[in-house]
DNA sequence: CGCCCTTTTGAAGAAAATCAAGGGCAGTGG
DNA sequence: CCACTGCCCTTGATTTTCTTCAAAAGGGCG
């Protein structure tokens, strides 16, 4: 049985210098867990919903549906991740939000988290950077989509990064819980070609993937041949 | 000689309903005007400066620079649009900001902007939703980045309704001081093809565009045809 | 006029999509 | 235990889209 809080207390820590009282605040702040089942819609567009969702088991996507009906995914997410930071606003989603395993979700009442914010400019600090690693990696995503060899092995080098953030790696490995159809949404290509990337990555010996299980033999050739610096993913860091 | 801080009061706005108080405090806020020349940068990536930057006059763009050397432009700023809203949570920023035209730009401290906030409710929605702004497009841009056709398109009409926004237009035209080169970063393809999807545009009389004047003939025709619903870019009307 | 920058055009080649079919693996049910 | 089913991965052949390379045409400006 894992507590639950701790893992915002530990995605609040990695985005800025927590006070013990901040960590308190987090800590004691009341949410609802629900479940979603894996493919299950988790928040649809146009929902004005005021609650915040926090992910605490599981992986989920943001997508968008062309006029085709074609999916593209643009935004993968981890436990500790936020959705419903536009609650804060008032604004409304623009994008649909699915769980790609079965996950646990925390909800939050967003006025809660919004007068936490008031109260502690660490808190604020924080939700501020987590929504500028979000569009970070959206830039970087366009930056890369030019290429489809890099972009997936670019995409790769990013989840990587971040299951290893959250605890989600054990002797090198992570499971990334995506189909090739998955990656090929996300990287804006067909799941043909996907598979045609993820066998030339292979067979370049930059990566071992097999059945969602991920792992990288020399991190930094694999982000070499990618161009990928994970700065943009640790804003605490950089600063 | 145009009143500045209307720019910025216009802006705000736009994003949400301002009291007498906020319009006050935002008309008084004090700010630096500097012009900066056509091409010329306005941030570079990696500058952690304490500074919130407002376009007043002029267009720039946020772009990225890959690894063979190209370069990727990841959005477009006009009048009263803001950079450096990564200044008030102390991250640095991950790309660079150039003016496509002559700019004039307001320069505010990034701590009385922080104040602000702190003390209205309506001013830090506002600076939210001018964030969630840019990340839709950026959402948007990635998810119409698949078909050039439509890519080229889309940025028009997006273009085209900011513009509006703002007040550039002129007898329903307005110009975009984009080159074609520029249009190729923007969507992700070269310039010769732009060039191509633009006589396309051009010959099915879905646009007028010529040394950067812009005329739509037929708003719904091309929005049709481009996928395109303006609602992502006005949060307020759509909540 | 001559220069520079941008747009336009053409032809060839590379990258990716499309279409179609087969193969592996896990779960289900007889 | 095995056949069946569904989902995902893999492969091949073909077509489309886009890039690349190269060159010419157009406009603005000294």
């Amino acid at each position: 049985m894992r507590a639950y809080p701790a893992t915002l207390v530990r995605r609040f820590s990695s985005l800025v210098d927590l006070s013990f009282d901040d960590e308190a605040s987090l800590a004691t702040l009341p949410f609802d867990i629900t479940s979603i089942l894996q493919r299950q819609a988790i928040l649809r567009a146009g929902e004005p919903s005021p609650t915040m969702y926090v992910i605490l088991e599981g992986w989920a996507a943001r997508y968008g549906i062309r006029a085709n009906g074609s999916r593209r995914i643009t935004g993968i997410m981890l436990p500790g991740d936020f959705c419903g930071i536009h609650a804060l606003s008032g604004a409304s989603l623009d994008h649909n939000i699915a769980a790609l395993t079965n996950c646990k979700i925390g909800k939050i009442d967003g006025t809660i988290v919004a007068d936490l914010a008031h109260a502690s400019p660490a808190i604020n600090r924080a939700l501020w950077r987590a929504k500028l690693v979000e569009e970070s990696i959206l830039r970087t995503w366009l930056l890369n989509s030019d290429d489809a060899f890099q972009a997936v092995g670019h995409l790769l080098c990013e989840l990587h990064v971040r299951a290893c953030d959250v605890g989600l790696m054990q002797n090198g490995r992570c499971y990334i819980p995506l189909t090739q159809q998955d990656i090929a949404n996300a990287v804006g290509i067909t799941n043909v070609h996907t598979n045609r990337m993820l066998q030339k990555l292979r067979g370049e010996g930059l990566i071992e993937f097999q059945r969602g299980a991920l792992f990288i033999p020399d991190q930094d050739a694999l982000r070499k041949a990618c161009d990928f610096t994970p700065a943009y993913l640790h804003p605490l860091e950089a600063a």
